[in-house]
DNA sequence: CCGAACGATTTTGTATACAGTATGCTGAGA
DNA sequence: TCTCAGCATACTGTATACAAAATCGTTCGG
């Protein structure tokens, strides 16, 4: 009879069972993100617990790595609520964003390497394609995803990080709004990879900002003309 | 006779106690930071919550924030070790300072307030002074605090908090290089606050730039040559 | 009718107990 | 002497139990 553990090293990696804690962050940072779990929402740690099947220790740890990552806020002895953005916070994370990425164009003209342009490349052609089959939630996706993608060719892990936690509440905050700005901003996105593969830092750094600077004007315009 | 609350509201403010999770992050940060826990070693629950008279819980999360924050690696089933930065790692973080603290720049150029401007002039006196005095940890101290003030300034909270962490990881991974650069490093400082204060942002975060990187530098030479 | 104080309830904060897993050691066999 | 299996140990992962704090509704007094 095959053991379990030959099975195991025959398929490559015996996967270790990951802590309940990350199981719990992600399942309710994703439930935070869908808004299934609305901004102001009051979240109990026994609630979740029983809901979850777990107990409360490693909810309690989950929320508090999300109250560090300012997903929820902890009211001492009372509880903790999904976290509801100002205007001015949402205001400041897409300037911090706007530099982190600009950075990281910057960087990634100066160190990317074949594979990841070609990877660029290709996440490029997919977005080109999901704006053509005007699949809102595949362009959203696309989206994200070359960003990230750029992000990770600077080759900077700490600015990765950073980059992409402010990245993923900026998409938060404004994904009640976010509509794509269509074809012209993966017409921006092409030049940005051009500059990258032309090593041209500076250029990069520019067309970066000014692509993010555009979508936060866009942002805007949604905000205020509702 | 005098009831409880009255003599709080007499007083100011209800001194709420504080979470016990965040007195021990504290005090382990602070031990990490002065490096009585020296990177690599091992932190087990339970010795340290015998050391600071709490049960595990609180020990717990609290290393678990300081593993969000890559203070501590968190070795599943097994431990807890002070963080051993790698050079790249503390290179990369270099880079992400000098941008964060020059778009500071350039915002508190953008925003300042006389008040924050005065402060920044009262912090850059105290610093100067204590190169006068030559007075090491004075003027490490001074430093530290001069470019939490210019990101205070900026007015972007977000921004600031980041900037925060960042700056406090460095300047632990160069703390046993760190050396001051004496008082040409005060004269940088004097030029950033007139440019932020000229309300010129390009100028200052320029100079903001090229001090951090002469920063950069210097740190480079002290490992490199000893 | 309004405001403040009191009590019940809810929820977190902390401690303890138990189970599961990684590690290192010991000893036997080649 | 080297290697590997098996065991003992140490530590974390998870669950449960108890204590303290904050909130909310109610009631009493003006």
């Amino acid at each position: 009879m095959t053991t379990q553990p030959l099975k195991a090293a025959l398929s490559g990696r015996v996967q270790r069972p990951v802590p309940l804690r990350e199981t719990v962050y992600e399942t309710l940072l994703n439930l935070i993100i869908t808004r299934e779990f609305p901004p102001g929402r009051h979240l109990v740690e026994s609630e979740l617990a029983e809901q979850l099947g777990v107990s409360r220790q490693p909810v309690r740890e989950a929320l508090q790595r999300l109250s560090n990552e300012a997903w929820v806020d902890l009211r001492p002895g009372y509880g903790a609520f999904v976290h509801t953005p100002t205007e001015s916070e949402a205001d400041q994370l897409l300037a911090v964003r706007a530099v982190l990425e600009t950075e990281a164009a910057r960087l990634a003209a100066l160190s990317a390497e074949p594979a990841q342009l070609e990877h660029l490349r290709e996440l490029w052609r997919a977005g080109v394609a999901a704006v053509s089959d005007a699949d809102v939630d595949s362009v959203v996706t696309a989206n994200a995803d070359f960003h990230r993608g750029v992000i990770e060719a600077s080759g900077n892990r700490v600015l990765a990080e950073l980059a992409a936690q402010v990245d993923r509440r900026v998409r938060w905050y404004y994904a009640p709004i976010a509509r794509s700005r269509g074809m012209a901003s993966w017409d921006e996105h092409a030049g940005i990879i051009d500059a990258i593969q032309a090593g041209s830092a500076d250029e990069a750094a520019r067309l970066m900002n000014d692509h993010t600077e555009r979508t936060r004007l866009t942002y805007h315009d949604q905000v205020d003309g509702g």
